[in-house]
DNA sequence: CAGCGTAGGTTCATTCATTGAACTCAAATC
DNA sequence: GATTTGAGTTCAATGAATGAACCTACGCTG
């Protein structure tokens, strides 16, 4: 987001979170980051945005210290994106528009849902959760298909996001 | 956001918010909402937008059922445009967000502070009080300039808000 | 009552970003 | 040697954002 153009005159710490993270596409590539998803060509194919695009905000996402790029294999050379620490801290945001998506867009059923690994309680609107009562971090979060969702997607990466899993955990782990 | 170009192909409640709030000064017009500003140039002085964007805007936020808009007088006709239950939803959302631009933005200093008016204790990453462990409804939240914010800003608005204030409370109430 | 001011918009040309397709390049595999 | 695969870059066409100017209905002032 450039100048002028940006929200450099808002002397606003959310205004300057957008400049971070409120571009077009951005927060599903994170949102992406916490299923699991690591590589180039699987943001592509389960996001489905121009090659060019995905470029640009991984780049842009690195350069703010969301993403880490690095290198998995050296022949050929291959590298991954994976969410910093900064990066995670992005996870209530994620939640409270999940949580505001699910409630007040119409027509939206639950797709997912999303439990306190330890003792499988789904979450609260903060993502704490109810029964243990404390704030529930990404890595123990576990992720579960929803009433609303295909159960039959044509792309391989939304097949291995319908089985449950913990956020944070990379796909390969578990591809079809 | 338009067809194709739009993210209909996500299955995802993320997704569905980001279709009614993801778009460029869609939430910092929500948040100026939230400061208690209601009217048109209110909204034009503060954020320094084009007339044409911010028109868009609200439209687009009343045909979503987060704004409401409604005629405060009739000779001249004017109207304001205030949040629905729908848009209060959205508060932990900017309060997520706020938390992270102040934590992870590099040189953001707090510029805003909140606290829970009953109490005076400043909130927690979620919007809560931690010194009564409830949620705090945006009416309840009193809003006080931090450090970090022009002691002299040049638009009425920015003055108005420098003063400490309620959420939500209507911003002619205290202009100077 | 003529002229000016004001709130809330539209219209318009220019600039900028997004899109989708095609191209590049290096390494691995057939 | 030919093909494939991952990870990009380049490019023309489309669409959105910008900033300025224009419009309209009403109220106010002299």
């Amino acid at each position: 987001m450039a100048l002028g153009k940006d929200y450099v005159a808002q002397e606003c710490s959310i205004a300057r979170a957008l400049e971070v993270i409120g571009e077009r596409w951005t927060l599903l590539v994170v949102r992406d980051a916490f299923y699991g998803i690591r590589r180039y060509s699987d943001f592509l194919g389960h996001l489905g945005l121009p090659r060019a695009v995905l470029a640009t905000r991984l780049q842009a996402l690195e350069r703010a210290g969301v993403l880490e790029k690095r290198r998995y294999q050296d022949s050929p050379p291959r590298d991954e994106y994976v969410l910093t620490d900064s990066g995670i801290a992005l996870w209530p945001i994620l939640r409270s528009l999940s949580v505001w998506g699910t409630a007040h867009v119409a027509g939206t059923k639950r797709l997912r849902v999303f439990t306190h690994a330890d003792c499988g309680t789904e979450l609260g609107s903060y993502g704490e959760c109810p029964a243990c009562s404390t704030a529930v971090p990404p890595q123990d979060v576990e992720m579960l298909p929803g009433e609303g969702l295909d159960p039959e997607p044509s792309d391989p990466v939304s097949r291995a996001l319908l089985r449950p899993r913990r956020l944070l955990q990379p796909l390969e782990a578990d591809r079809v």
